[in-house]
DNA sequence: ACCTGAACACCGTTCAAGT
DNA sequence: ACCTGAACACCGTTCAAGT
């Protein structure tokens, strides 16, 4: 089969999806298509264009469901939709992060939220969502220090006096059960839970914004 | 003067002040300190220990204002001061996002934040709430794709009518105005007002949540 | 104990050449 | 038009050697 800037994408993401972001090199993903690094080049300028690429077809997976004409259940539906390509392709929030300008895939993923806001906001109080929802709107959280507890549990017990000792909130707050609006959902972290704690929180206070005469 | 860890990351830290954390290479570095590559292998384990103590250095640099006993203060004043060391090292968000886990200093910002939450929310609350801020905790709102509008007036012209063309909400939110409590702030974005919109956001919801019978 | 020099196994990318 | 080969200017890091 004949290289094509489709192709090359593709097998971007393949390669990303099996190895991590750091794996995907001009030269390994040539091997992979079985070609020499330089013949990359005639399909991509550069690896930055590669990478933007590979961006723009992720986010397009992202599949709105039909809307149902409430505001804040079709702005969840989508931030749930853009929270799925996180899953199957676990290496784009930090290709995301480091795009400069949206793709035109991304344009249009902000066109859908923005159209939804707006069926309950302002213009202006769209925008500050937008804003606030930050990475969100790419689905994920941007943990920062992902506090992944230790799987080794003799490791996890030193690290439990240590915070004991020094940082008793934080294992206090590491500890702490996970609250849903169902109530106590579990000890620990619950991913899923937490990035729809923060959406409601902005969702609801700015739809408690929007109702104040 | 002799190589020691503290020179070494501290010029390390200005190293990337000036020219950017890619600029920050094991060769570069070297040369500046007058010193072969391998010399710094003596000081830091290798790049990534390195990079590790940049952000541990400049995490510590946060300085916690005097508390006043009002929890939603004292955390809006946390974050102000955590904001500020992004001004003055912008490459530090893209340090901290790769880091694993909490530095020594990260952890001390941590306890101090939830410490502060916990003056007026549960401990799963606080916990909650951690997550819900995010990147913002270290005075970041990771904007994903910065959308800095182009300098150049011809460029800004051509991008205003393609965006008209295909995505009219996102020209519509780029040219609304921001919504600062007093009022319309100005056209354009307001960093500082969207960064302080959201934390709001996220503290009046909590604060809301928490004083629920 | 601390620094050096040469080497290894990688990068992205250029240029001129092949077919 | 598309792919190749060799080269350039970089990386982080190892190892054995110097002082």
């Amino acid at each position: 089969m004949a290289l094509s800037r489709a192709r090359v994408v593709a097998e971007a993401i393949a390669l990303a999806d099996a190895d991590g972001l750091d794996a995907v090199s001009m030269r390994s993903l040539s091997e992979r298509l079985g070609v020499v690094p330089m013949a990359l080049y005639k399909h991509v300028r550069n690896k930055d264009e590669l990478v933007t690429e590979m961006v723009d077809e992720v986010v397009r997976e992202i599949a709105p469901s039909r809307p149902s004409g409430q505001w804040k259940a079709d702005a969840r539906a989508l931030l749930a939709a853009a929270r799925a390509i996180q899953h199957s392709h676990p290496w784009a929030w930090a290709a995301i992060a480091t795009r400069g300008s949206p793709t035109p895939a991304a344009l249009d993923h902000m066109e859908a939220m923005i159209a939804t806001l707006r069926g309950g906001l302002s213009a202006p109080l769209a925008h500050q969502v937008m804003h606030a929802l930050g990475s969100r709107l790419w689905g994920f959280s941007q943990e920062v220090f992902s506090s992944a507890p230790p799987s080794d549990p003799d490791v996890a017990a030193a690290a439990a006096a240590m915070l004991a000792q020094h940082w008793p909130f934080v294992l206090e707050s590491a500890m702490s059960a996970t609250h849903g609006p169902d109530g106590i959902v579990g000890p620990g972290c619950d991913d899923e839970a937490e990035f729809f704690f923060a959406v409601d929180l902005i969702l609801d206070g700015a739809e408690r914004l929007a109702t104040i005469p």
